[in-house]
DNA sequence: GGTGGGGCTGTGAACGCTAACAGTGAGCCG
DNA sequence: CGGCTCACTGTTAGCGTTCACAGCCCCACC
């Protein structure tokens, strides 16, 4: 009875359901439920039947349908800031590579202002999507609040930002990758090592401070006040300037990323100094731009591709119900090019 | 019988659906729903009463029913081809604020290979989330034929790509910008213009030699071949090399984009060129960091947030039944800064 | 040859919302 | 005062899936 009725006014242009995929296999809706869900129980036989009707139909189950059922969509939410910054949009594009392969899908919400109760709402638009797990792509400190807040049975990912408690997190070792840097400027010789660093209310900024405050402390040196930037080139032009006129004897700059590093190497090359020749320059990020610099800058590598990954597979992790692992930690690795020389004298 | 049963358990953690609401103000769950998308024909007393019982509860609709239910959800999808890129990543994020200020979420698939099968999965995948319209991003030729066979009732707009017929477009005017670029360098008295152009199946890389090109012609000057180039300043770098190698007398290049800009000027750096003395160059895009390089740059600019947001106001008219204007054409502008100048002679 | 338990399948009822339709009073007109 | 419209509200039936619960058949077992 299959043939002749349902279809009969022949412009079907609607996409099929799964009844109709069941109407043409001679099966229930659930076995094919049961077929596209890869349940046991069903006969070969049946399964071939049905998997042939799917295909001459161009069947694609409902998402939404299938969302509303199961009370979630297999859609990962991610909370991010700007997304037009090197990292963010790095770790975002491998992230979004790695969910698919997965099997989900990404939904990105961005927040123009770090302000908590911004954070917040995004939330609430991500639960209100019925998202499987949310991955806060934030590097302020606002969004760390947002953490905490954040309902306890929706699985969720800190990355680039502080750990809240109870929150897995994927982090780049900052301090780590800060450390190498300033480390290598003073093994060059350097004495006086300044640092540009990032805005106030960031994480990684903090944190870079930090690595460089370490290491200068670990060679018996003297900890200047950084001078301040916002990662961009500007500001780190600004960075340069100012440099030249307040502090002349410093030979060494570690640069909170290697935007601001261009800005710095401008300003530098403007007031007549020599780089590496004067004064050597380190950046962090390893921008694919960093190489072509002038000098080709020396910085401190992140692999975000890694950061979007690892993002995934924790999250994944705790959805199966796995507990928090402590923060899983990307390694950075300096990459030595000539914007950074000896030490003369 | 309603008030006895169900919810005895008094353990409410859940979210509070529709009926909760209406229960507690006492009215239909229809009335509710009325007053949740501002039907007229609620009085405003009932009003009221729900939104108190809305507030009360912390009630928010559950978007993945409402989508179910109207066959459509609120939210726009997006193929992308490359979301680091400078421009898909700059206009990405205004559409994403564009679409929400109008009310909608943004899902977004990246394809990571620019293959006719790939784009047509991601369209598969964003038609089975029942979205109300897409977004092209995605700058290949290979592009242009997926939207031909987009399902005709599925609103959709094409960005910085090709126009398909019968899909409405908004786009940067590639060709302007490069006559622009040209003329510019022309009008310094330059002879030789070269041009490094972008990657092969790109529209605009085609768009940016036309109008390069076109502008050369205007002029009466030779037509080289073009350099070519990828995009990254590795290749650019290489086509600084191979210029001063096989083409000493060129005096103006257009380089199609300010990375690439960015690697030839090292280029010639090391070859001891000087710029704009002996070489006057120009970009295109204006990143961030086109005025803080050695020299700075001069370069087209694209006003990024702009197309984002024309994206969104044509996917809006396009889905309340509009018909496609003519493409959405986003004008250029010369920022002209201290890498071109005067040709010697 | 009843009985029990797997393999396999079907039936209803959710999921939380919107759409379509059917009321219900009040006001107005002829 | 019957009937009409208009403002407002409720009822019912989906949307396309999954879940819970039965069923059925067949084979093994005592």
């Amino acid at each position: 009875m299959a043939e002749g009725t349902g279809e009969g006014g022949d412009h079907r242009a609607a996409r099929p359901v799964m009844a109709d995929v069941a109407r043409l296999a001679g099966v229930s809706h659930q076995t094919v439920s049961r077929v596209v869900n890869e349940h046991p129980y069903v006969r070969e036989q049946t399964r071939e039947a049905v998997l042939a009707a799917m295909a001459e139909l161009g069947y694609r189950p409902n998402l939404t349908a299938r969302a509303l059922a199961r009370r979630q969509s297999d859609t990962i939410g991610v909370i991010a800031f700007d997304t037009t910054l090197h990292g963010p949009a790095s770790t975002l594009f491998s992230l979004e590579q790695a969910a698919r392969t997965a099997g989900y899908e990404v939904h990105v919400v961005t927040v123009p202002d770090p302000e908590p109760q911004a954070f917040a709402d995004a939330v609430e638009r991500l639960v209100a999507q019925s998202v499987c797990g949310v991955v806060v792509l934030a590097p302020q400190q606002a969004a760390v609040q947002v953490m905490v807040g954040l309902p306890t049975d929706l699985p969720a990912v800190a990355v680039e930002g502080g750990a809240a408690p109870g929150v897995p997190s994927v982090v780049v070792d900052q301090v780590e990758g800060a450390r190498q840097a300033t480390r290598h400027l003073v093994e060059l010789g350097h004495r006086e090592v300044a640092h540009v660093r990032g805005p106030q209310d960031w994480i990684e900024a903090e944190a870079r401070v930090d690595g460089w405050r370490r290491a200068l402390a670990d060679a018996g040196l003297a900890v200047r006040d950084p001078l301040p930037g916002d990662w961009s080139a500007r500001s780190g032009y600004a960075a340069g300037q100012a440099l030249r006129r307040d502090h002349p004897e410093v030979t060494g700059v570690f640069v909170a990323n290697d935007h601001m590093a261009l800005g710095l190497l401008r300003a530098l090359a403007e007031a007549g100094v020599d780089v590496p020749g004067q004064v050597s320059v380190v950046g962090f990020d390893d921008i694919a731009e960093a190489e072509y610099l002038h000098p080709p800058l020396t910085t401190v590598h992140q692999d975000f591709a890694e950061v979007g990954r690892r993002c995934v597979d924790v999250l994944l992790a705790r959805m199966a119900g796995g507990t928090a692992p402590g923060p899983v930690v990307v390694p950075t690795r300096l990459v030595v090019r000539t914007s950074t020389g000896p030490a003369r004298g």
